[in-house]
DNA sequence: AAAGTATTTAGACATTTGTCTAAATATATA
DNA sequence: TATATATTTAGACAAATGTCTAAATACTTT
């Protein structure tokens, strides 16, 4: 779960996903939504694959990333775990 | 929602909710479960703090932590809401 | 009032993080 | 094959983070 609390922990990463809810994306299309340059979005990009959030597809010059929210299943039950009654 | 994900992202600060799960605790009883020095647990529960994760309340010499997960909430609803369909 | 216990504050330090520019890699097109 | 486009890799750097020890604060007990 260290990895998908890392990559949550960051706006940039965050608006990523919210981006790519609607409709999967290039990278060149993902950094165009933002004023940061395009090798730290890469970055980002990499942060997120590595958590598992989003997966990439190349397809010929460009490189499609889709939004993956199975792996935040365990962090949800995580947190409702939490929420049980206390003693 | 940037203090939560931040709060969240160590994972002495989440093993700290999870022992507060069961019961309140003093702060020394909470750094006494841990290889790590009270002034820095007590950081962390500063974090966990400015997130709305835990409150504190005085009682005499001790401190008692106990936990607050409706702060959660807009979270869950955040993290929900990217499951939603696509397209 | 003095000494002991509980906790935090202050300040230092190494590591991690987010950002940048420059360069490398890979594909497409003229 | 040469040039243009898309993306990443490499390396640098300032800021943030997690940790520590020493000292300060607050309460309790003798």
């Amino acid at each position: 779960m260290n990895a998908l609390f890392k990559a949550l922990n960051d706006s940039t990463r965050r608006e990523i996903l919210e981006l790519l809810k609607d409709k999967d994306l290039t990278a060149g299309e993902i950094a165009d939504q933002f004023n940061i340059s395009k090798p730290s979005i890469s970055h980002h990009l990499d942060l997120l694959r590595q958590a598992g959030l989003v997966v990439s597809v190349k397809e010929g010059q460009f490189i499609y990333y889709s939004l993956n929210t199975t792996v935040m299943d365990e962090m949800l039950k995580w947190i409702i775990s939490l929420q049980s009654p206390k003693k």
